[in-house]
DNA sequence: TTGGAATGTCAACAAAGCTGACGTATTGTA
DNA sequence: TACAATACGTCAGCTTTGTTGACATTCCAA
């Protein structure tokens, strides 16, 4: 450990080391099952998947979205997403109106009842990081956005800025 | 917003505020797809997926593992785990042996072929992490840190601790 | 010696991703 | 006005990774 560096360095390095690293590629992951848990509960009951979850997120954080758009936020492939938006539609909880400027265009809004589970699943999924957030304080929630945001892809953080300051 | 607390009660939770909890939600999501990439992309030459990853990671990291302590692990049915584990054996990455002491346990250990790949997808993972953890800082990582095991089911945290202060 | 624990296997299935091909409507452009 | 490109939907087929349920084997322990 500590790679033959100079001690003082590796005093201040000492977050770098493999070990601490390897440490947070755990947490990383265990945390993540945590993160997914309630929500995953809830749609098992009504036999949705964690897919209709990101689609309805979403579509709730950009009503009007069109299919492509959301396609290159979930990073999957139409097919996989149109299997997913199907049922949603058919159930009654997504609607799709075909467009104003751009008739070939889609846009996708949530109905009362997919609002209504929207609401379910992100009170569930808020409540967690909300108890987490709290157990940590402030200063750590900082900490966490800076790495969390740093970790991801170029494109991936386009989206994720794009939409950061978004009023609810 | 803000819940109609006082205001000088408003600042210092801002931090939990829905809209704050929202872009932590969405740091997550995104970031975690930045996490697996790396990985994802080597394993996909080799025809492997995410499972084979995880459990190479973990027999890795304890060496002569049960499968039954592997499964509370990772959290999976042991079906599912051994359609995984079988190729990894068949491939001649991982050896199971007969236990000594309790001859119906099979002791996992990752061969010289198998230690090559968790290095490499390991230090594909942690050339990412040490990026962002260079990027954000020593002290935005103790807060990562601090968040996420705070974001841990109780069970799964007994988990990380369990194999947190194992030296390398 | 018998019950239960640990492991493994077979079968069947589902969710959610993928590729490739094709059809249709619409739009922009040469 | 033709033609190419775009947006979307769909069909078919495949893969990975998870699930249940049923059942056999081996072995430990009461």
């Amino acid at each position: 450990m500590n790679d033959g560096l100079p001690p003082q360095m590796g005093q201040s390095l000492l977050f770098l080391t493999d070990e601490q690293l390897r440490k947070g590629i755990e947490a990383m992951f265990f945390a993540y099952r945590g993160f997914t848990a309630d929500p995953d509960r809830i749609l098992a009951q009504k036999s949705y998947g964690r897919a209709h979850h990101r689609a309805i997120h979403f579509i709730h954080r950009s009503p009007g979205t069109t299919v492509n758009n959301l396609l290159s936020i979930l990073g999957v492939t139409k097919q996989s997403l149109n299997r997913v938006l199907r049922s949603l539609i058919e159930d009654g909880l997504v609607a799709s109106t075909v467009g104003q400027r751009d008739k070939r265009e889609r846009h996708l809004h949530l109905t009362a009842a997919g609002e209504a589970l929207e609401r379910e699943l992100s009170d569930a999924q808020r409540d967690r990081m909300r108890a987490a957030y709290r157990a940590a304080g402030p200063e750590a929630v900082a900490g966490f956005r800076q790495v969390l945001e740093a970790m991801m892809d170029e494109e991936t953080r386009h989206h994720y800025e794009a939409m950061k300051d978004k009023p609810e």
